[in-house]
DNA sequence: GCAAAAGTGTTGAAAGTACACCCATGA
DNA sequence: TCATGGGTGTACTTTCAACACTTTTGC
């Protein structure tokens, strides 16, 4: 993740947790280390910032360098500090989390790079630096986002049933939602509204097609 | 706030907002800033972090050195990086929150720097660098922290009036509340229990004073 | 006696939670 | 005809919000 030791400051670099949901399960964006001490243990894309960009820039520069993704969604994690947390050098990490919908997906997996993976994130484990951590609390950021604001828009195609919208909600909080009472949520709320198309060519009766009202999500604060 | 410039890369510093109510009123620290270009302007305490400390200790040693203030509370709000957010080079700045209780301000206060004040968050404005943003985060953070935890615990004495603690709720959210509501809230929730002894000597019935369970709120995540 | 805060319950509204059946479709 | 998800309403519980008066004390 880091270049650059022997700083009497240290560096700052940036690690993105980048988040879809596929099949119902929560899945997060890894890079298979090389280097010892980490070696076949795998860590978020990470880099140094460049002293002529922005914290957010810097993690979007980063993530479409190493693995090709441009996040739909990008917000921001904390910095992480440990002093030991890098081996290989005094690194401070500002931490942001992303989300992108499944349906762009193909861009990352026909990536190049070798040692890129969608993993499960609930069997994401032993992770290089103190990633572990941070995908804590990216986890614990997304659950708590994910029922205050329209982020889900990032993790779905324009138009989507409710129902697959119920299965990002599940996939992400990890249990089953009642079904009456989520529709009955969304639908007071007025975030989303329906339109005049419906899924079709299933072995089901034809589902109305929703759409979130306002397009983009606002970060609550995305420097 | 800054020495150094003119790194290839970024130089990492912290400013911490320090807040302590008072008679009612919601205070931050500030120093007075004699530097162009923002002569006269007030600023959070900061300063450059070390390559050997972690970030929280970093916080905790500049605000020491700079205020003499040895905070009751820390916890981080997340890195400020724009571009030209300082004049004097390329600095990110890891932001943290403090609280610190008003019977230990003195310390501050008696300081011998001429430029330091505590003053009224409401009249706090056209602050030096990116810190009036700084101050609206940490300001809603505050908000959405006192609601949640207990660290009001660190900005009363360790035994207090239910009506101290209302009046510090009230300072931070800027409004006033029930009294019967806040009562029963707080002691339904368990977090605050009884002593034997009365606050006397007031042109009012003697009150009785309350601690809470555990001393030491912990931090969300203080890294 | 007066100013100032202590202490104390009830009611109505709103939000949240649990729960089950029939229907349309493609294979 | 069958497996699959689509779509729909009610009753109960819990939580939140509004609201006023009497008492004790120091001056």
């Amino acid at each position: 993740m880091v270049q650059e030791p022997h700083h009497t400051h240290a560096v700052i670099a940036t690690d993105t947790v980048i988040f879809t949901v596929q099949n119902g399960e929560l899945l997060a964006l890894f890079i298979k280390m090389k280097k010892r001490p980490f070696t076949n243990r795998w860590a978020f894309p990470g880099g140094l910032i460049k002293s002529d960009e922005d914290l957010p820039s810097a993690a979007r520069r980063i993530l479409r360098e190493k693995t090709g993704v441009v996040p739909a969604y990008l917000s921001q994690l904390g910095a992480f500090g440990r002093v030991d947390r890098d081996p290989f050098g005094r690194v401070v990490s500002v931490a942001y989390f992303a989300l992108i919908p499944n349906d762009r997906l193909a861009l990352a997996t026909s990536s190049e790079y070798g040692g890129i993976a969608w993993i499960e994130v609930k069997k994401a484990k032993h992770l290089a630096y103190d990633h572990s951590e941070m995908l804590a609390v990216a986890r614990s950021e997304l659950q708590r986002q994910i029922q205050n604001t329209t982020i889900a828009s990032s993790l779905l195609p324009s138009e989507f049933t409710l129902t697959e919208l119920q299965r990002v909600h599940e996939a992400i909080l990890g249990h089953a939602l009642d079904k009456r009472n989520f529709r009955k949520r969304l639908l007071m709320s007025g975030l989303v509204k329906p339109t005049h198309k419906k899924r079709k060519g299933l072995p089901q009766p034809p589902a109305v097609l929703y759409q979130f009202i306002k397009a983009k999500p606002k970060a609550s604060r995305s420097l």
